[in-house]
RNA sequence: GCGCGCUUAGCUCAGUUGGUUAGAGCACUUGCUUGACAGGCAAGGGGUCACUGGUUCGAGUCCAGUAGCGCGCACCA
């Protein structure tokens, strides 16, 4: 029987069968009309352009893990999946296959276009929920939902429109963060900051009707072209007498007052400053204060275009026009140097904001925008988490949220794209109609832009529910318990969520926000394409399996929510984990003759107590550490109690009784087995989901009185019994493993590898004499030794023999003709040594006043105890080293 | 500039409310063809817990400061 069972575990073809399994029996729909609590995450909706990467792996790995545990603990749960349709990436990705084909967006009009994209999506879009399959994530996928769905369609229009009518949209011309590229507007967090080397240029600009110029200093001189001032402080004595002065445009000759505004600086560059309303945010706003008009000098490329400029202004600048701003700058430098009006090109670091999805430079740029007043909104979202009714964990994320929402702008959710919600607006001259369906009557036309996709997915724990409709799934699944996300996140869309939540359901989305680091190399850099340090999870399930790529992402969570650096040892090491479970089970089922019962016997010994005790200590530290989110704690705790407790020590303990004739000791230590590994395996199970459901089904095979359910996932949390938690024992057992290792350590420094040893205990009282009865087995057979003697006195001094202490307990190991007594001698006095200094540390301690009059008396008590122990320990090596050395 | 985080063994990291003896995995040394597992077993070496000062009987842990690294926000052209 035993023999069907591998030496390796091979994950790859178990695991496609059990998630098969489990998505055919609908196992992850919860129960319709359940009086059970329900417990919901929604899936933070991957981009239907995407691919699993780690990030994804570790956040939905999370995501399961509690899923299941609270699954068997007894909850109604749902674990909603869903894809977002990402607006810009996707449409970037549609139009790269267009470009191949040698078309564009433009040549197939808005229409075509959207069918191609549909088509992408209906070919590609599976790609990523396919992918979270093979991580085994328990997801619901007979409520799956897409963002661009009817119904989420439905919700975002509803959102609009009411928004709108609350008085809390907008439409603006104001300057907005522009990506020539994509061609649209983004928001201000879509913007990332990274500081550049780059030039500051000093440009003269003359003086009109006199003599002179006025200096200005500039990062982007091609917005000259649109310059329609220069600013000076005005408590500036160098320009006080030039306020009102006119000052004429090099090269374009445009005449531009100087004016007086305080938000000049004086220290920096020249003290006076170029404005260009039209592509400059704080120039726009000096702008607006002093009335000046805005020149636009780009086009939505980003090439430069004369349009808004007076004939006049054009003859000196006319060869600029159509090109690129980077092009337009060298040119512009060259002409204004050729004309004698550049004065100097200063080195200079700033921070130039770029496009979060393709890089390009991000322009400032004028145009007329949706926008939602985030004022109120905000205060609520503010509010219901100062309140607690959200907590963050960790709890540091609470501040970073709420400052970033006290400072938070208003929302501009246009974009210029085709892909995506568009915008019930539509227009008739001068007309405006918002609405939800179309507007009666001829010649209304529609407003061209989309919404910004986060302007969707801030519904997404209501609107994949049902919600506008007052469904059955959005009462019962509604607020949603958990939301898992890494903090790169938190801006985008939890700070939305909660917006959009309270103002909608009046209620929070969530009452708790899970935190995580982000996935890193080893190095700790971010893994990107561009610098190929990416590990694909989809390769290492192949190679090791999801549970072990699951675990070993989980272990490497920290309390404090730090970043995680993923190597290949740690991969290799939940690897190696997953083949220690899988030994496990071989060993225990193939040293079952015939099928038992899964109970726990009544004859239980030290060593099984033990065992028992530790499994019952795992149930609650596991649970307390997974209610309390503390993910890589109950991991770390599951490993060491499987590999430690159970395979390095239990086991061993156990094959004294497997292999005896002993048939009673025999059923009981395999039902002692039994027991400890099928509750494991529960314990084990939302870590690493697979292997778990494999073994369990091996030992329903085998085991009668298991669980009735057809999967693991379906039975329940093993429930603590404190009755079975004996510390007591795990105190002598802990004892008696140190005899062992310190026996084994006695013999591997002498060279000693014979099993053909003796050891004589000398227990100074009688429980330690019993302890070691009850352990003389597993002593022998773990220390290797062939015969164990107790006494309670010494009757004359043993000769030619090594000695140990531990705690109260010394021992000997006669070695005559083994080793030579020097050997010993010098090993005895080396741990003389150490003992002695450890002493003296003690003594100093415990003659302090200061600390046996302030230190809690327990404490006083513990370093009084250790130095009794150490003392006696002392002597009996002492007195060791003075008989071997007669 | 402001804010946050990190700095513990050669490497990657744990370390709960301060309790005196700082842990793990990998790597390293030594020994095991042990009937679960060499993806394994046993034993061992290896750390003035970044630095300085403070609080305390006692600090890896609390406080202040310094340095280095990382991140976020804001930017003065």
């Amino acid at each position: 029987m035993a023999k069907e069972i591998p030496k390796v575990y091979n994950p790859s073809e178990l695991e496609q069968k059990w998630y098969k399994f489990w998505e055919d029996n609908k196992m992850f729909s919860p129960e319709e009309n359940s009086d059970k609590e329900p417990f919901t995450i929604v899936i933070p909706p991957p981009n239907v352009t995407g691919n699993l990467h780690m990030g994804h792996a570790l956040d939905n790995s999370i995501q399961d893990i509690l899923i299941r545990y609270k699954k068997l603990r007894g909850f109604n749960t749902l674990w909603l999946p869903g894809t977002d349709h990402a607006g810009i990436a996707t449409q970037n990705v549609v139009a790269k296959t267009l470009r191949k084909e040698g078309t564009t967006k433009e040549q197939l009009g808005r229409d075509e276009f959207l069918k191609r994209v549909w088509q992408w999506k209906e070919e590609y879009g599976g790609n990523i929920t396919r992918q979270l399959r093979r991580l085994g994530c328990a997801l619901d996928w007979t409520r799956e939902r897409f963002t661009m769905d009817e119904g989420l369609s439905k919700a975002v229009t509803r959102e609009f429109v009411t928004l709108y009518n609350e008085g809390l949209i907008y439409r603006g011309k104001r300057l907005v963060n522009w990506c020539p590229k994509c061609g649209t507007a983004i928001s201000d967090i879509e913007v990332e900051h990274e500081t550049k080397k780059g030039k500051l240029w000093h440009i003269n600009y003359p003086i009109d009707g006199q003599d002179g110029y006025v200096t200005v200093a500039t990062t982007r001189p091609e917005t000259m072209l649109g310059d329609t001032a220069v600013a000076v402080n005005p408590k500036d004595k160098r320009y006080k007498k030039l306020i009102g002065k006119m000052l004429v445009l090099p090269l374009v000759n445009r005449k531009i007052p100087i004016i007086k505004d305080e938000f000049v600086d004086k220290e920096f560059g020249t003290g006076a400053v170029k404005v260009t309303p039209a592509h400059d945010s704080n120039d726009f706003e000096i702008g607006e204060r002093h009335e000046l008009p805005r020149v636009n000098i780009l086009t939505p490329q980003a090439k430069i275009t004369f349009e808004e400029f007076e004939e006049a202004d054009k003859p000196g600048v006319k060869e600029l026009e159509g090109l690129d701003r980077y092009k337009a700058r060298e040119r512009l430098v060259e002409m204004l140097e050729e004309k004698g009006f550049l004065e100097e090109i200063e080195d200079y670091e700033n921070a130039v904001g770029e496009c979060y999805r393709c890089k390009s430079i991000i322009e400032p740029y004028l145009s007329n925008q949706w926008y939602v007043k985030t004022g109120d909104l905000a205060r609520e979202a503010i509010k219901v988490v100062e309140e607690g009714k959200i907590k963050y964990v960790p709890d540091r994320w609470t501040k970073i949220y709420i400052n970033w929402m006290v400072n938070l702008k208003d929302w501009c959710v246009s974009r210029q794209l085709w892909w995506g919600h568009r915008i019930p607006v539509w227009y008739r001259g001068e007309e405006i109609y918002v609405g939800e369906v179309a507007p009666k009557g001829d010649g209304w036309e529609q407003d061209p832009d989309v919404f910004d996709t986060w302007f969707s997915s801030a519904l997404w724990p209501f609107s994949t529910l049902g919600w506008p409709e007052q469904t059955k799934d959005l009462k019962t699944f509604y607020p949603t318990s958990v939301l898992v996300t890494g903090y790169d996140i938190i801006t985008f869309w939890v700070s939305r969520m909660i917006m959009m939540g309270m103002h909608f359901m009046k209620q929070e989305p969530f009452h708790t926000v899970f935190i995580h680091g982000l996935v890193r190399d080893a190095q700790g850099k971010k893994m990107s394409k561009s610098f190929g340090n990416v590990i694909d999870p989809l390769e290492i399930v192949d190679k090791v399996g999801a549970d072990a790529l699951r675990f070993a992402l989980i272990s490497l969570i920290t309390g404090q929510g730090q970043d995680i650096k993923l190597t290949p040892d740690k991969i290799t090491e939940a690897r190696n984990f997953s083949n220690k479970i899988w030994n496990v089970t071989r060993f225990v089922l193939m040293n079952l003759e015939k099928k038992v019962k899964l109970s726990l016997p009544d004859n239980l010994e030290l060593a099984d107590q033990w065992i028992v005790s530790r499994y019952q200590t795992s149930i609650d530290t596991v649970a307390k550490m997974l209610d309390n989110y503390e993910f890589g704690s109950a991991a770390r705790a599951l490993y060491e109690f499987i590999w430690g407790d159970l395979c390095d020590w239990y086991v061993e303990i156990s094959k004294n009784d497997l292999y005896s004739e002993d048939a009673k000791k025999k059923e009981k230590t395999q039902k002692v087995l039994i027991y400890v590994l099928e509750g494991t395996l529960r314990l084990l199970h939302p870590f690493m989901p697979f292997i778990t459901e494999e073994i369990w089904h091996l030992l329903k095979d085998r085991v009668e009185g298991m669980s009735e359910a057809k999967s693991i996932f379906l039975s329940q949390w093993p429930v603590f019994d404190d009755k079975l938690q004996n510390l007591g024992v795990e105190s002598d057992m802990s004892l008696l493993k140190d005899i062992i290792v310190k026996i084994r350590n006695i013999k591997a420094e002498m060279g000693v590898q014979t099993k053909d040893i003796e050891v004589l205990f000398v227990a100074s009282n009688k429980n330690e004499g019993k302890m070691i009865v009850a352990g003389e087995d597993f002593i022998k057979s773990l220390a290797k030794a062939s015969k164990i003697e107790i006494v309670e006195l010494l009757k004359k001094k043993p000769e030619q023999s090594a000695t140990g202490v531990v705690g109260d307990v010394q021992f000997f190991i006669p070695l005559k003709g083994l080793v030579d007594i020097e050997k010993e001698v010098e090993r005895l006095k080396k741990e003389d040594e150490n003992i002695a200094q450890e002493i003296k540390r003690l003594k100093a301690l415990l003659s302090n006043k200061s600390f046996t009059s302030k230190a809690p008396a327990e404490a006083v008590a513990k370093q009084r105890m250790r130095k009794k122990e150490l003392a006696e320990k002392k002597k009996i090596i002492s007195a060791r080293i003075k008989d071997l050395a007669d």
